[in-house]
DNA sequence: TCAAAGTGTTGCCCTAGAGCAATACTTTTA
DNA sequence: TAAAAGTATTGCTCTAGGGCAACACTTTGA
């Protein structure tokens, strides 16, 4: 097996039993391809049409609001799935970027293409499953989070359940994951 | 077929091709019951084993931060689905209560009958993966919406994509949905 | 290798929204 | 049907966090 696809093998592994063979059958949907810093795999206001699994390095989910701030709503480190799935899902224009904000090497499977082994390989309907189980048990905490605490308690919050985010990204990024300004965040960090 | 089901039948029906008949042999798992005006279905910090359709009514999801502040997730009206999900899926105990703001009739399935029925009927492990698909686009378009605007901003967002909650609900209710105190929605309306 | 662009920190002032208190009104319950 | 409890509005004051400007520091790139 080559390479690039261990690392996919060993994550769907660990959710589903899966024998090796029926995973070789397929794996080849999912196309490598190796990403600049800063690079942009999907612009705003464009239709998404695939999912990417990162095999290393990182990527940025983002938004630009209509005043012009940048909303971070997902970093994507390595081992992890991530799309625009608004934009996937209905095919409709997404409302956010995708962007490698390190160098990084993913895996890119077309909209058809994973749709196609959700529905005829039993490990994989299951696998997708649960990653949306997870990201909306994640994006509602992340809600409370946000309805319910106060700037240095997301910050803490951060430090407890998220720590790579903190020490691998700049202030920058943080900041507009938290919601607050750059400021404010160098701020805070006097106050832990 | 018992007025009950009819519907969840229509409910189902809506999202995949589904076939009354077998509707018919599993509908069974789904009990019905009656709730009182703020009964309580699920207490903060117990373990949900449940997922409940709203037939009539109206039910809501909400936290008892730690000051005390009551922070309000999701109102389930007729014709959906509502759950903790997290402590459904971890067996975790659960971070929000559920409660009828109204008096509401709800089907009731247990969780083993629940995912019992994803695995084995088709059309249901097709509607579990729409909701969790539509479930998760609403709250990421609820964090971007907390991240990113103002107060009365949520509220305008609010009156064009969820009018029922407005017009339906108590102000305190709808402040709690918002984040704010009623204080201050109060004071918004006035500049609508 | 040195300019240019980006990042982090801090002082100062400003604003959105919180919190409390007072009052009016409505709903629930006995 | 009256007392009690909850809900809505508004004035006043306070605070968390935003936004700008200035400066230091680091990274990038021709």
């Amino acid at each position: 097996m080559k390479d690039k696809y261990e690392k996919l093998y060993d994550y769907l592994q660990r959710k589903t039993q899966l024998e090796k063979d029926v995973f070789l059958n397929y794996c080849h949907y999912f196309k490598p391809k190796t990403l600049k810093r800063n690079e942009i795999l999907l612009h705003q206001n464009t239709v998404c049409t695939f999912n990417i699994f990162v095999n290393k390095g990182c990527l940025r989910f983002y938004s630009h609001s209509e005043e012009g701030k940048e909303l971070t709503r997902y970093f994507a480190f390595e081992n992890k799935f991530g799309t625009s799935l608004t934009s996937l899902i209905s095919q409709a224009p997404s409302n956010e970027n995708i962007q490698a904000i390190e160098k990084s090497e993913v895996l890119i499977i077309s909209r058809n293409d994973f749709y196609h082994l959700v529905k005829t390989i039993p490990e994989i309907n299951f696998a997708y499953r649960d990653i949306l189980e997870m990201a909306y048990i994640t994006t509602t905490k992340r809600i409370y989070n946000f309805q319910g605490e106060s700037a240095l308690d997301r910050l803490r919050w951060l430090m407890r359940n998220q720590p790579l985010i903190l020490t691998r990204l700049s202030n920058k990024m943080v900041a507009s994951y938290l919601g607050i300004t750059p400021y404010t965040l160098s701020r805070l960090k006097t106050e832990l």
